[in-house]
DNA sequence: TAGATTGTTAATCGATTAACAATC
DNA sequence: TAGATTGTTAATCGATTAACAATC
């Protein structure tokens, strides 16, 4: 018997998820879904190993055939499930500052299956706005908010003299993970995750590659 | 003879990396730099293993003493010198939008000894502004500008279907680093380094990871 | 059957952690 | 000297890559 319940979040690996949008996006561009389609040629179109993407599609789906290679559709349905297309998770940004509007506008989320669907912020200015097509609150309304929606992500963008507190509204609002664009390590009880996100990384690292 | 040459940058991993301005910034709050600290006293305040601590450090500068510990004024020059703070690395955004705006305004990175020191865009309405005090200039003086800088850090923020275009301007113009914030994977020379951002894939891991 | 492709088991690699010898 | 601390060498861990057996 086949277990279809709702589907479950498996815990994939942060590289490994990186790399499912990417089959997605080259799945999805097919114009023939009907057939079937090998590792091999997945590799070579996204150039990646072979045998990572045999590994990657095991762990996603798990429905190869030898000499065959995967059927498309249900591999394009077993990737659409870990990306949680058919889950879709809320998450609400605290602080409509440059950061938070600017992760407002990205659509990328959707990719993943999350939805940003508020951001909060205490300039009285910005309360009642909708960029993006998405409503600004005002700070005051965090927790009343997240509890009503069963809201578990959330984004830290304010400043950093504030985040601390703002981290403990969302804990108590029943938040379960804090993506931390603010620069501090903030306490939370240990059964919270937090990321925090350090936005010059990147680019600092790419300057040390450059080294002549 | 101690080599105390201009300096030259080392090729941390980008772990270690991110946690060097954590020892910094612990060290620089000290109100008596004069004496010694330990790497166990300095794992504790930062909540890392101390074994940890004392291999990043012997990369970093290499002059513990048994029993003794770090002095903290040389240990604190090495690590000014690892952040490259005595040889500020200039960086260019190509994109005004939300993304371009926020790193603008975006004050970590001089904390790696990046400096941003312009953008450019299409838009007339934002060319010739200085938004948080860097100038905007038009994208056709792109080659004019990083050729005459020297520039060699970019950062690609524009839409999606005119970043393959301006990664060849960029290439063109001199830069050897690119981080990319266009969901698209740039073609780029081999010598070229690129680092494609994924926005949503932090909270796209956080969210993989509160399963209950 | 033969051979292409899968899935599994082993090897490699980088980073972290542990164990231990060196030393002030 | 004794003992705290460093630095080194070995073990662990996760991810990637390679080798190979299973199979359609």
């Amino acid at each position: 018997m086949e277990d279809i319940k709702p589907t479950e979040k498996k815990n994939f690996s942060r590289a490994l998820l990186s790399r499912i949008p990417h089959y997605r996006k080259y799945l999805s561009s097919l114009s023939d879904k009907e057939g079937y389609i090998s590792a091999t040629v997945l590799a070579n179109k996204l150039s990646l190993g072979e045998v990572q993407v045999r590994k990657d599609l095991a762990v996603i789906s798990g429905e190869g055939r030898p000499r065959i290679g995967y059927e498309i559709k249900p591999l394009l349905l077993s990737i659409e499930n870990a990306l949680g297309k058919d889950r879709i998770s809320e998450a609400v940004i605290v602080g409509a500052g440059k950061i938070g509007c600017a992760l407002l506008e990205f659509d990328g989320f959707l990719d993943y299956g999350i939805n940003i669907v508020a951001a909060f912020d205490t300039d009285s200015h910005k309360i009642g706005t909708f960029p993006s097509g998405k409503p600004i609150f005002g700070t005051d309304k965090i927790k009343e908010y997240c509890t009503e929606h069963n809201t578990r992500l959330a984004v830290i963008a304010v400043p950093t003299r504030s985040a601390q507190e703002v981290c403990d509204i969302l804990v108590s609002s029943g938040i379960k993970a804090i993506w931390n664009f603010a620069r501090i390590d903030l306490k939370v009880p240990k059964d919270i995750k937090v990321y925090r996100e350090d936005l010059a990384l990147s680019l600092a690292h790419l300057n040390s590659l450059i080294n002549d």
